[in-house]
DNA sequence: TATTATAATTGTACCGGTACAATTAATCAA
DNA sequence: TTGATTAATTGTACCGGTACAATTATAATA
């Protein structure tokens, strides 16, 4: 791992074994270059990356601080796969509904920049959060990319397949959201009534490339969802 | 302006005025270098900036590229404030129906980390966006803060008097979002029956120094609300 | 006591440079 | 033509350093 990265691990456990609160001081640089054994050029890319992932905050002048929401239960929606809930990583469970190797819609073939003749992977999937019905998730993987799947991948997480198993590397998604009343073979599987409320989250994941291998449909019970975003300064 | 920031501004008016596409690659790290007469590091600071923007992605031995989504009509969520909607930013209309000065109730007064014996200003407006609701929008703002509003500025940006009135440094921001019915009271002001879906997203507005000042809860209409978010590689 | 000026603290902008890793293009062998 | 090897391209990690700007603490002043 680089040594940036491993600083940035390092006091991101440091934060949490002494659980430090929003607000709290961290060591100034100079005490974080010579703890490290790193220059202020790595310590700066350090906390630039725990930046990003909204874990500090740093203030000219003054320090460097922690910066901690105060509300439990709640799903990153950036922090994706995984579902990063809060400091415990929960527990998801997957029923696979369906699994198969189709041709894609045009509206697949699009978000996935990939001709209609050529193959992807289609998994329907039931995900439930301690017991209850979380969502439901309808996904696409181009099969040039993903080139192989099957259910037992699809009922554990099949991006830790993608990363461990294939040896790709993600890069980002675009995700787009959508708040809807529920269909009645939506509101079957999420045991709610049709005409429910629902969010819809589609999301086209990509490679560090840039080349998108996953379009994916998510449907919310909206009983169960709660999301958290954090944005930074460079938006406002 | 800072050197970096003005080097990504052009760089994104390139990307504009060219047209560019997801995927056109940038000119290589020594042309920027020469052509904004800047040192390698100042230009990758340049790109990293437009890269948590969301506007290029780096790949590491090939080259700089466009990062530009597809879909049009989608108001981001995380570049808030102004509402920017893809290229367009659109005219959003403010329709003040409340603002006054009042104690805050507990839920406020611990969201915007104050006393309960300390003043807020209070703003309620609906929202349009080419002439439809758009949204209901509450707002409370630490009156230490943000020590004078009148319902001028509401109807317009607050956010734009914070920065250039107040001269404040607006730094970053916690989002909650929910899904749910429709009070009889919201479905009112947003035209639509009550029991009807709505998103409710509740953000915390930090200054740079992380101080709470804004606290506000917006309704959205389910009809007109489409969302766009970016991830970055660091979250998956 | 409150206000203002000054100094100390602390992070940021910007420059320069070396070694390296990932990708792509070119070359050669089968 | 295909596949493997090598070389060229291109961005990244990490180091070092100087000048500066924002904040906070201290001292001086009213």
């Amino acid at each position: 791992m680089l040594k940036y990265q491993q600083i940035a691990t390092e006091i991101e456990t440091y934060i949490e074994e002494n659980d430090l609160q929003q607000g709290d001081k961290l060591p100034v640089l100079e005490t974080l270059m010579a703890q490290f054994e790193a220059s202020k050029s790595t310590i700066i890319k350090s906390l630039d990356l725990l930046e990003k992932k909204g874990a500090v905050f740093q203030v000219r002048g003054s320090g460097i601080f922690v910066r901690r929401h105060k509300r439990k239960g709640h799903i990153s929606l950036l922090s994706n796969q995984g579902f990063k809930m809060d400091l415990e990583d929960f527990q998801i469970t997957s029923e696979v509904l369906e699994l198969d190797l189709r041709k894609p819609s045009e509206e697949v073939a699009f978000n996935l920049n990939m001709k209609q003749d050529e193959d992807a992977y289609y998994v329907k999937r039931i995900r439930y959060i301690n017991g209850k019905t979380l969502c439901l998730e309808e996904s696409f993987y181009n099969k040039s990319i993903v080139t192989y799947l099957n259910n037992e991948i699809a009922s554990e997480s099949i991006f830790h397949y993608i990363k461990e198993g294939l040896g790709l590397k993600i890069g980002f998604s675009d995700m787009y959201l959508k708040v809807d009343k529920l269909k009645e073979e939506e509101a079957n599987y999420l045991g709610l009534e049709k005409g429910a409320p629902k969010l819809t989250v589609e999301t086209i994941f990509h490679l560090t490339n840039g080349q998108p291998f996953d379009f994916s449909k998510v449907t919310y019970n909206y009983e169960q969802s709660q999301f958290f975003i954090q944005a930074n300064s460079h938006f406002l």
